[in-house]
DNA sequence: CTGTTAGCGCTTTCAA
DNA sequence: TTGAAAGCGCTAACAG
């Protein structure tokens, strides 16, 4: 097998300089080449077989153009993973576009030791975005202080790291109100998660917002605390059915743990959404392929992806950016667990 | 802010040469450096900062300590998402652990242009792993000739391509021999997809060895075809609950159409597995949270992954590859859906 | 419009 | 045990 060609063999063959080579290959705007040359390098690029050396090239321009995802694993938060494809999908079409590669790199949830900074100190990416940032995460704050291009999915507060998370009042809101609208008084809550998480805590702040502005009281015998897993919400479930009175609909903020709800309806020989009406939040790929498909409130995976990108490269190209805080809105997608598809609704 | 700190910097200040401090802080083995020095020339190092840049490493070594992992994307096999964040979690650990970085590329089921391939000619990473390869991706055969280290997760009959598989015919054997020793004979089939996919094509191979191996005769009226989605997996199932007499017992080779499939089952007042018996195949993370949980075939996600990026890396250190085509085993995991937990077994 | 000429920062053989 | 020196292949001022 003989040797790679290189830049300076084109060169020679094409009996040009490397300059012009390079000019040539990387259509360089604003450089001039007589057709007939640029031809002549492009056609004996190709007979040798010419593929630039990423890495000299890397080095030569100071820039690697690929961005590094570091992605914090979290085995509990399975509704995490369901997301992922979409997340992922949307990143790497988002770079694709912009010329970028993608680094794929998750970390363990414990781990706090910032590892993955080497990535950005060492230079193998141009850029970062942290998929599950950590309060506690002083690497983040220190290369972020250093001028390192960061942008986080999901918030940090008390930092002013540019950011892309999703309104999780605002559709916890929209779950509520849809709920209150078909009819229902007397609306329980499942948790996706401890209120520890600022996503958990937010959902829950919309969903008491959108009973205060109907009027209707807030009541703490009604909420229970989800734990990612459809186990918890099962269990969470259990409880609430076994209330009397039963509450007639249930918000569950997380599809994943909204399964396990809907399992304890079924075991109890009860059904959705005539004796009780569910409505759930993600929009997992598979919230419409169970019995009863699930009403609920779509995240824009894709668009969480596609936003982060869109962000970093910005920010690795210098530009003012105008507003390093993006929040995207959620939509509500009506199925029948709900009741609304079927025309049902309840007296108030 | 002020330059980076290069090896040469440390250098300096440290006193010693710039192949000292390399191989100080690349801990070259079969170097002895004086103890008094090489505390030097970290601790240098660590006061101003220095991280060496991976760029000119590479560019320098030949080698890009990186995996390209293409994805073939395929928006309908919604059952490859659900496995996808285990699989990519196996390869990034695997590669971690080798001291690898991953970039992850996914591409469009579409796309036979091989684009992928300029990872490897550009020397982007050191080898790829290729998951969903497609029999008219001539550019794959080309780099593979040209002695690029590739691996395939999934098989390409007709090429010697290193790959690492599933052993699809013995998971839907062990399925089907499962239902058998629960007493059923009447047994219908809903594939995973379409024959043409080498998978699904194996899956009902396996089924019908099963049925043969304990003398019950294959009936084709008993086969019905899934298309990736639970709808498909609705559709079958309606058909096939019409029949009279009806199937006592259902293999469907994905858990994906295996949910729309118990969907029907729902929607006729019917109960799994009282009514008809169910097993899946690949076992999805919510394969145990629906109704009721389902036993099914479990595909070693991760564990694909790893192997994928053990065996690419042994070819890319050129080490002598004993055995180049790896299948995996499933394992059957037994839970509600197939009435054995409830000790039920059906009169032959 | 094209060529000359420096680097980019590191690894690694070879000598000392 | 350490240092000198030669690249790795490309980009990009600058000069012509």
């Amino acid at each position: 097998m003989s040797k790679r060609a290189t830049s300076r063999d084109v060169a020679e063959h094409a009996g040009v300089s490397r300059t012009t080579v390079s000019f040539v290959l990387n259509n360089v705007p604003g450089i001039r080449i007589s057709e007939d040359t640029r031809q002549r390098v492009i056609e004996v690029a190709r007979q040798l077989n010419y593929h630039p050396d990423a890495s000299a090239r890397r080095m030569a321009s100071g820039k690697t153009k690929t961005i590094g995802f570091i992605l914090r694993q979290t085995p509990d938060q399975v509704f995490a993973d369901h997301l992922l494809p979409q997340m992922l999908g949307g990143v790497s079409q988002a770079a694709t576009a912009q010329g970028f590669h993608v680094l794929f790199e998750p970390i363990t949830p414990e781990d706090n030791s910032g590892a993955y900074v080497r990535l950005i100190r060492e230079r193998h990416v141009d850029g970062i975005i942290l998929s599950g940032p950590r309060f506690d995460d002083r690497e983040l704050l220190k290369i972020h202080a250093e001028g390192a291009p960061v942008v986080l999915v999901g918030q940090l507060s008390q930092t002013d790291i540019p950011f892309i998370d999703v309104d999780n009042i605002g559709g916890a809101r929209l779950a509520t109100e849809h709920l209150i609208g078909l009819g229902h008084r007397r609306i329980a809550l499942i948790t996706n998660a401890s209120t520890a998480y600022s996503a958990s805590l937010d959902r829950l702040i919309g969903f008491r917002q959108a009973l205060e502005t109907s009027g209707i009281p807030y009541d703490l015998s009604l909420v229970r605390y989800g734990q990612f897993t459809p186990q918890s919400g099962e269990a969470a479930m259990n409880e609430l059915l076994d209330m009397i009175p039963r509450p007639t609909a249930v918000f569950v903020a997380s599809d994943v743990v909204a399964l396990g709800a809907l399992r304890a309806v079924h075991k109890k020989k009860l059904s959705v959404p005539h004796d009780i009406a569910f409505v759930g939040f993600d929009d997992i790929p598979l919230a419409e392929s169970v019995s009863p498909p699930l009403t609920t409130v779509r995240i824009p995976a894709a668009g969480l992806g596609w936003a982060a990108v869109d962000l970093l490269t910005r920010i690795i190209a210098q530009e003012e950016i105008r507003n390093p805080k993006v929040v995207l809105e959620t939509e509500l997608v009506v199925r029948a667990s709900c009741g609304a598809a079927a025309g049902l609704t309840h007296p108030a």
